[in-house]
RNA sequence: CGCGGGGUGGAGCAGUCUGGAAGCUCGUCGGGCUCAUAACCCGAAGGUCACAGGUUCAAAUCCUGUCUCCGCAACCA
């Protein structure tokens, strides 16, 4: 066993269902997790829902619901929709729960008792009618956003963090440590517009509203969003001021936290700060990941153009779900989803390029041998490229996964199964098997299939585990272990496949897919009128 | 003149840091093959690398300016 990897996702504001864009990162995060665990790491990994705050407050009146009733269903909504695209965490933290709350409350303490944490209070422009502050450069023409009624400036009694005090020790972590901020573009973001200017204290409870943490020691306040979300990541894993447990000494610091491009800015100066003033290391990688974006807008209910990762399941399953979003999104810039992308590369890469050739390395086994697979050892120079290419691709995976270039890793395994459809045509089996005397040629070309693509399918794993499953049971065999991924010829001689090819993805039709898109849709606008209908 | 990142053949992207014959996947067209899910393999067409200047023997790549898209702009998660 490897060294330990402690690895989260943000944990998702429970405000309403999850769209395919927030989706995203848990399934990314999940190939991840994986495939450290597949390269023999003692994986942790840990995701939850972060779910206090004025806007659920707010919703739960709407649907007159309790707050924690509120939170309770899209928790579990979210738990359903993970659960669904297969995550494989270890942990599902929810700011609702009773440790959680607990440990923040010793945590606020510890930090106004040691003079990080001071009463001040909040500035600002406030709208009455929506009990809302606002920033200058929030308004809409000097109006409240919301409802475009006058603000007026405000005081708010509040607890404030110390920011300044840890600056500079921050931007000389940030500096002698490259890869702390991933992509590194972000870097500069962040030195520029925060660090560099100087930075200002952060409120960090609330009067306005009373869903969140309490403060013990001055019961009006509650815990305002970042010192309550961001600790999750310490508290899940059981830090404790008084004593933490042997889980949080094992696995701390993070290794990676996982996030949104949009909250690279609290997890790279608000939470190093924080864990430096309670005097705990510092997570040793942040990477912000880009955005998916519906055909390059953005998704909204009122369109009826939101994609939810349970229509993508329901149409074309899990894998190919996983597949489209961790292939398609580059890893700076934001992506792109579309419905007729998904159908695109479902059928190139999914049916055509790796199930039709999981399907005819089986079909000719059992047309040719009876499904027995034999090597024979009649090589052929031909051959050499093919195992090249097969054994080679494990180290190619492993230098974009370190990277975290997890499109580019998914595409050095496809290029694979790529070779594996060419070297068919290379030595032309059909032709083989009219000669009798080309019997053992044609019986070690299909060994040299089926042992490529049992590699292939392990190198899959992380990415698409069922279908890897899938693919090596047909080929009545298991997953190779990762040590033995660039060795050539582990299939055991002998074995016999599955009589009948279990077709791994059924080619899509556009014309019916998009019936259904159609369908969706407009349930999905129904849907959305209805709210609208309810709300005024 | 707030900060940062984009604009590359019909579509989605890489390449830009460290200048040196414009690449990948899909689509289109042509050919091959028939084991297979009308799949697979080979080949071709298609781009003044947003625009205008500049540096250089040489610029998608460096510099300047313009247009345009996007995120952030500190308490919204």
């Amino acid at each position: 066993m490897k060294d330990k990897f402690y690895m989260t996702t943000a944990i998702t504001y429970t405000s309403g269902k999850p769209h395919i864009g927030n989706t995203y990162e848990i399934i990314l995060a999940d190939a991840i997790a994986r495939y450290k665990r597949l390269e023999g790491y003692d994986v942790f990994f840990m995701t939850g829902t972060d779910e206090h705050g004025q806007k659920i407050q707010e919703k739960a009146a709407v649907a007159n619901v309790t707050p924690k009733e509120f939170v309770d269903t899209v928790s579990d909504e979210v738990k359903r929709i993970w659960k669904l695209v297969n995550s494989s965490h270890d942990k599902f933290i929810r700011t609702t729960d009773n440790d959680h709350e607990k440990c923040v409350k010793k945590i606020f303490k510890k930090l106004y008792d040691q003079g990080d944490i001071y009463k001040g209070s909040y500035e600002g422009l406030y709208c009455t009618p929506c009990e809302s502050f606002w920033t200058e450069a929030q308004l809409v023409d000097g109006k409240c956003p919301d409802c475009g009624r006058e603000v007026k400036p405000a005081k708010e009694e509040a607890y404030f963090f110390k920011m300044s005090k840890y600056a500079d020790r921050l931007i000389e972590h940030i500096n002698t440590h490259p890869e702390f901020i991933q992509p590194v573009s972000r870097k500069n973001e962040m030195m520029n517009n925060f660090l560099l200017p100087g930075l200002q204290d952060l409120c960090v409870s609330r009067t306005s509203f009373d869903w969140g943490i309490q403060v013990d020691f001055d019961p009006k306040h509650v815990v305002y969003v970042w010192l309550d979300a961001l600790t999750n990541y310490i508290t899940g894993i059981g830090y404790d001021p008084e004593g933490s447990s042997d889980l949080f000494k094992k696995n701390w610091p993070a290794d990676l936290h996982l996030i949104g491009k949009d909250i690279v800015r609290f997890h790279t100066i608000y939470w190093p700060i924080f864990l430096m003033a309670l005097d705990i290391p510092l997570p040793k990688q942040v990477f912000g990941h880009p955005w998916l974006l519906q055909g390059g807008e953005k998704m909204s209910k009122s369109k009826g153009n939101v994609i939810y990762a349970d229509d993508l399941v329901s149409l074309f399953g899990v894998d190919a779900t996983r597949y489209f979003v961790l292939h398609e999104m580059p890893f700076e810039n934001d992506g792109i989803i579309t419905w007729e992308l998904v159908i695109e590369r479902y059928n190139s890469d999914l049916a055509n390029n790796l199930g039709n050739l999981v399907n005819r390395t089986v079909s000719m086994s059992n047309k040719y041998f009876e499904g027995v697979v034999k090597s024979t050892g009649v090589t052929d120079p031909v051959d050499e490229d093919l195992k090249a290419v097969v054994t080679g691709a494990k180290a190619k995976v492993a230098e974009k996964m370190a990277g975290l270039r997890v499109a580019d890793a998914i595409t050095e395994v496809f290029a694979v199964f790529k070779r594996c459809n060419k070297y068919i045509d290379e030595t032309t089996p059909w032709v083989l098997a009219k000669d009798e005397a080309q019997k053992d040629r044609l019986a070690e070309v299909l060994y040299n299939l089926t042992e490529s693509i049992t590699i292939g399918a392990t190198l899959l794993s992380s990415f698409l585990p069922e279908t890897a499953d899938r693919t090596v049971k047909q080929l009545s065999t298991t997953l190779r272990a990762y040590d033995d991924l660039d060795k050539f010829g582990l299939y055991e001689s002998g074995t016999r496949v599955a009589e009948t090819p279990d077709m791994l993805f059924a080619r899509s039709d556009a014309k019916t897919v998009m019936a259904e898109v159609e369908k969706i849709q407009a349930a999905q606008k129904a849907e959305y009128e209805k709210e609208q209908a309810a709300l005024s």
